[in-house]
RNA sequence: GCCGGUGUGGCGGAAUUGGCAGACGCACAUGACUCAAAAUCAUGCGGAGCAAUCCGUGCCGGUUCGAGUCCGGCCACCGGCACCA
C-alpha cells in the first residue's frame, strides 16, 4: 500500500528543514539574481488570494533562478509610512506605530505560509529610523542639488485626507487613495524637480524590458511636445504676451490669443469698461474644482477688451480668458487657430470670431468650414510668404525662422509637473529642513540626521493646510544649524513614496550604518534583475523610482540609472459577483474575498500555489474559483501515488521515457522561459497522465523519469518535490540538483501521425515515418480516402509532421 | 474623443504563430468499488442529426490548398489618458 500524501506534515517538515538548511547561500562563485516584489504596505486586513499570486509567481521565478545556479537576492519588507496605514490607524483608534508593527508581524506570519524563500535577513521597514535617515539624507542631497525647492501655489487637495497630493495621485479629479474629489488649496510647498528629468526619464524607457503598455503610460505622462514660444505684443501697451504652440506653421490663421484665467496678465488687460466681467469670471474659475472643469464641456470666455499684434501680418486680434486654457502648461497663455484646431473652432463658433484657413485640404479651401481640419499636411495658403510651402514642412522650420525674426524661440514642453513632496500629515518621514529668519531654509545637518518623528498624542489630521506636527512646540522651535539663532522646523512630512522609491537599493546592505549601500554590495548585487507586481503604479511608484535612481547615480551612489531591468504585471485576481457572475475586484466591501489560510489547511500550501498560477494567464486578470483546487490537489495526489508505488521497482528507462523525458524537459523549460505559467501546469499534468498510461502497459515506470518530473516540480510544490526526493534515498536539497538538462534530437519519435484533408477539412489520419518520401505519405494519404476521392485531384500539399491536404474539384 | 487590451464549450482556459479548434482542469453524466455515501478508478462530454454528414473561435467581407491566427470594415466589454494648445 503506498503511503497517501500527507500535505500537513510533509510542508511543516520541508519549512523546518529549510530555516535550519537554507539553500540559498552566496558562495561567491554564483552570478546574483535579483528577483524583487513590489513590497505591501501592511494594512489590517491582511492578505488575499490576490496579493499571493504575485508573491508565488516571484517565489517560482526565483526558485527556477535558484536550481539554474544562481545566487538570489529575493528580499521583502514593509511600506508602512503614509496614507493607508495612518488613515487605518486612524479608523482603528490605535497609534500608527502600534497597528503597523501587529499588522507587519501578521502579514509576515501570512507571507510564511506559502513558504516564499525570502532572505529576511535583509527585511527593511520605511518606518525604521535607521532606514528613514537615508530616505532624509536623499531629501537632503536633492536639496543641495537644487532639486528640492519651496513653492506657493495652488495645488491638489484631497479634503477627506486633508493633505496634498502629487499630480500622479489625482485620478480623475479623485484621490488616488480615498476616491475624494479633489480641490485646490493655495499651500507653500516642498516640490522636487522631477521635471528636470524628463528627458532621461523618457528617453530611458528604450533600454528597458517593461510592458509596452506602462512604457507608453510613462512615455503618454511626460508627454514631451515640440514646438515654439511665439511673442504677441499688446495693442497700445508696452507689454508682451507670450504663448506656447505645437503649431507655428499656422501663425497666419490666430484670430484670437486665450488665457487661462489665472494668468498673470488677465486683470491687467482687462479694459475699464471689461473689468467687472473679466473679475466675475476669474473668481468664477477660481471656485470650480478640477473635476467641474475637466467636465464642462461647453467653452465658457469673457473678452478682456485688448487687442494683440499678430508679429508676422500686424493684424490685431482680441485677446480672451478661458478656463480651458490651463494655468500651469506652456505659458498659460495660447494663440488660437480656429480652422485647425477643434477646441478653438469651437470656441470661434460661439463668440463668432473670424476663420481663417492656412492650410489648403486637397488643395482647396474648405467652403462652410463645419470642423477644423487638424492634419498637418497640405499647402500654406492665406499666409503671406509662407504660401506655397508644405505645412508639415513649415511645422519643424518655423520656429527656427520665428526665432530668426525675433519675436520667438524653438521650445520643448512637457505634461510632466515637479513633484508635489510636502504632506500635512503625521505619519511620514518630518521633512530635514529647518526655517531661519537670516539664512532661509536650511537643511539639517547630515550627521544629525535621521530627524525623528516625534511621538504625539493627536495624530489626526489638522485639515487646516498645517500638519499636526505644527502643534509641538519644543519640537518646532529649534536653532538653525548655520547661524545658531532661533529658529522653526518643517513641519510637513514626505509622501509615502519617498521611502518606496529607493528601498529595492538598501535591501543588499540592510544593515549598513555609513552609507544608504556600499559601492562593493551596490556593484555586486544591483540593480533589480526582475520586478513584480501590479499595474496600478505605472506611473506613481515606478516613476518615483527611476528619478530617484538618476539621481543616485548623478551623485556617485550607484553606478546604473535604471533601477529594474525587467518589469512584470500580475494580473489581478478576482471575486465573482454572487449574483450577476460578473468578475469583480475582491474587496472587503463586496464580501468576495478569498482567504488563503483554509485553503493551505485544507489542500496545502504547493497546491494553493500551483493553483494561483493555473489560474489564467499571469499577466491577465482572472477569477477564483474554489472548486478549481481540487483538480490541482488530485494532480499532486495521483503523482504523488506514482513516485511512491515506483519507489522500489527497477524499471529500466526505455528509448520511449527517455524520449518523454527529454521532451518534459523541454516543454517545461520553454514554456517557463515564455512566462507561460500557467501551461507549464498544463503540462505537469499532461506528462502526469502520459506516465500512468505507460505505467500501466509496461507494469512501472522508471525512476530516471520521475526524478526528472520532481525537479521540474520543485519551484512550483517545494515541499512535496523535497519529500519525494527524499523518499527516493537522495541527501542533499533538492534545490541543489540544478535544472535538468534536455536534448531537443532525443525529443522526436520516428514516427508522426498527419492529418488527411481534402480541401482542407480532415477526413482521417495517417501514420508514417518521419523520414518518408514525400511521394510515398502522399499516396498513402491518398489511400486512406480513396473511397472519398471522387473528383479532380488538381493539387496535393504536403506539409511534414503536420498535414496532408488533396485539393479536389 | 484618443491610445492600449480582450472576445474560443456550462465555466477557467489551450492551440509549437497559417496546418487535426477545444489540450489541461472544473462542473456534469454513466459505470466499477461500497450495504450506502465520500474518496478513488474507468468512460463520455461544442451544437444539430439514428447516421453518413453539416455547422461552429464577437459580426461582415477578403487573401490562401488551408484562417482562432494574416488583411479591410464594424460591434461589445475592460483598462489608461483626456480642453496639455
Amino acid at each position: 500500500m503506498a503511503v497517501s500524501y500527507n500535505h500537513k506534515e510533509i510542508e511543516q517538515k520541508w519549512r523546518k528543514n529549510w530555516e535550519k538548511n537554507p539553500v540559498n547561500v552566496d558562495d561567491g562563485k554564483k552570478p546574483k539574481y535579483y528577483c524583487l516584489d513590489m513590497f505591501p504596505y501592511p494594512s489590517g486586513n491582511g492578505l488575499h488570494v490576490g496579493h499571493w499570486r504575485g508573491y508565488v509567481i516571484s517565489d517560482v521565478w526565483s526558485r527556477y533562478k535558484m536550481l539554474n545556479g544562481y545566487y538570489l537576492i529575493h528580499p521583502m519588507g514593509w511600506d508602512a509610512f503614509g496614507l493607508p496605514a495612518e488613515n487605518y490607524a486612524i479608523k482603528m483608534g490605535v497609534h500608527p506605530k502600534k497597528s503597523t508593527a501587529e499588522n507587519v508581524s501578521n502579514i509576515k506570519k501570512q507571507i510564511n505560509e506559502i513558504s516564499a524563500i525570502y532572505d529576511w535577513d535583509m527585511e527593511v521597514n520605511t518606518t525604521d529610523p535607521e532606514f528613514y535617515k537615508w530616505t532624509q539624507w536623499i531629501f537632503v542631497k536633492m536639496f543641495k542639488a537644487g532639486l528640492a525647492y519651496e513653492k506657493q501655489m495652488p495645488i491638489n487637495w484631497c479634503p477627506s485626507c486633508k493633505t496634498g497630493l502629487a499630480n500622479e495621485e489625482v485620478v480623475n479629479g479623485c484621490c488616488e487613495r480615498c476616491g475624494a474629489q479633489v480641490t485646490k488649496k493655495d499651500l507653500k510647498q516642498w516640490m522636487l524637480k522631477i521635471t528636470k528629468y524628463a528627458d532621461r526619464l523618457l528617453e530611458d524607457l528604450d533600454k528597458l524590458e517593461w510592458p509596452e503598455k506602462v512604457k507608453k503610460m510613462q512615455t503618454d505622462w511626460i508627454g514631451r511636445s515640440y514646438g515654439a514660444e511665439v511673442e504677441f505684443r499688446v495693442d497700445g501697451k508696452d507689454e508682451s504676451i507670450t504663448v506656447y504652440t505645437t503649431r507655428p506653421d499656422t501663425l497666419y490663421g490666430a484670430t484670437f490669443m486665450v488665457l487661462a484665467p489665472e494668468h498673470e496678465m488677465a486683470k491687467f488687460l482687462a479694459t475699464p469698461e471689461k473689468l467687472a466681467e473679466v473679475e466675475n469670471y476669474i473668481y468664477k474659475a477660481s471656485m470650480k474644482s478640477s473635476v467641474d472643469r475637466l467636465q464642462d464641456k461647453e467653452k465658457t470666455g469673457v473678452f478682456t477688451g485688448s487687442y494683440a499684434i499678430n508679429p508676422l501680418n500686424n493684424e490685431k486680434v482680441p485677446i480672451w480668458l478661458s478656463d480651458y486654457v490651463l494655468a500651469d502648461y506652456g505659458t498659460g497663455a495660447i494663440m488660437c487657430v480656429p480652422a485647425h484646431d477643434d477646441r478653438d473652432f469651437e470656441f470661434a463658433k460661439k463668440f463668432d470670431i473670424p476663420i481663417i484657413q492656412v492650410i489648403a485640404k486637397d488643395g482647396k479651401e474648405i467652403e462652410n468650414m463645419t470642423e477644423a481640419y487638424t492634419d498637418a499636411s497640405g499647402t500654406m495658403i492665406n499666409s503671406g510668404d509662407w504660401n506655397g510651402m508644405e505645412s508639415a514642412v513649415l511645422k519643424k522650420e518655423a520656429p527656427i525662422m520665428i526665432e530668426k525674426m525675433g519675436f520667438g524661440r524653438k521650445t520643448v514642453n512637457y505634461k510632466l509637473r515637479d513633484w508635489v513632496f510636502s504632506r500635512q500629515r503625521y505619519w511620514g518621514e518630518p521633512i530635514p529642513i529647518v526655517h531661519c529668519e537670516k539664512c532661509g531654509a536650511v537643511p539639517v545637518p547630515e550627521e544629525e540626521l535621521p530627524l525623528l518623528l516625534p511621538e504625539v498624542d493627536s495624530y489626526q489630521p489638522t485639515g487646516t493646510g498645517e500638519s499636526p506636527l505644527a502643534d509641538i512646540e519644543d519640537w518646532v522651535n529649534t536653532t538653525c544649524p548655520c547661524c545658531g539663532a532661533p529658529a522653526k522646523r518643517e513641519t510637513n512630512t514626505m509622501p509615502q513614496w519617498a521611502g518606496s522609491s529607493w528601498y529595492f537599493l538598501r535591501y543588499v546592505d540592510s544593515k549598513n550604518s555609513d552609507e544608504l549601500v556600499s559601492k562593493e554590495k551596490a556593484s555586486k548585487y544591483l540593480p533589480v534583475d526582475m520586478y513584480i507586481g501590479g499595474v496600478e503604479h505605472a506611473v506613481l511608484h515606478l516613476l518615483y523610482s527611476r528619478f530617484y535612481t538618476k539621481f543616485l547615480h548623478d551623485i556617485g551612489v550607484v553606478e546604473f540609472d535604471e533601477p529594474f531591468t525587467k518589469l512584470f504585471n500580475q494580473g489581478m485576481v478576482c471575486g465573482r459577483d454572487k449574483e450577476t457572475g460578473a468578475a469583480t475586484k475582491m474587496s472587503k466591501s463586496l464580501g468576495n474575498i478569498v482567504s488563503p489560510d483554509d485553503i493551505v489547511r485544507d489542500y496545502g500550501c504547493d497546491s494553493l500555489r500551483l493553483y494561483e498560477l493555473f489560474i489564467g494567464p499571469p499577466e491577465l486578470d482572472s477569477i477564483w474559483d474554489d472548486r478549481g483546487i481540487d483538480g490541482i490537489y488530485r494532480f499532486i495526489n495521483r503523482f504523488w501515488k506514482l513516485a511512491m508505488d515506483n519507489k522500489d521497482k527497477d524499471i529500466k528507462p526505455t528509448e520511449e521515457t527517455e524520449r518523454i523525458r527529454h521532451k518534459l524537459i523541454m516543454d517545461i523549460t520553454k514554456r517557463l522561459e515564455a512566462f507561460s505559467l500557467n501551461t507549464v501546469v498544463s503540462g505537469f499534468m499532461e506528462y502526469n497522465n502520459k506516465m500512468y498510461e505507460i505505467a500501466n502497459k509496461q507494469g512501472g515506470i522508471d525512476r530516471e523519469l520521475i526524478e526528472t518530473m520532481t525537479i521540474l516540480l520543485a519551484p512550483f510544490t517545494p515541499h512535496a518535490a523535497s519529500e519525494i526526493w527524499e523518499q527516493y534515498g537522495h541527501e542533499g536539497s533538492i534545490f541543489n540538483e540544478g535544472w535538468p538538462k534536455y536534448d531537443e534530437s532525443k525529443t522526436v519519435e520516428n514516427s508522426v501521425e498527419l492529418a488527411v484533408q481534402i480541401n482542407g477539412k480532415t477526413k482521417g489520419t495517417i501514420k508514417v515515418s518521419v523520414d518518408a518520401a514525400k511521394d510515398d505519405v502522399i499516396a498513402a494519404a491518398k489511400d486512406s480516402i480513396a473511397d472519398k476521392l471522387t473528383g479532380n485531384v488538381i493539387k496535393e500539399i504536403y506539409v511534414p509532421g503536420r498535414i496532408v491536404n488533396i485539393v479536389m474539384k
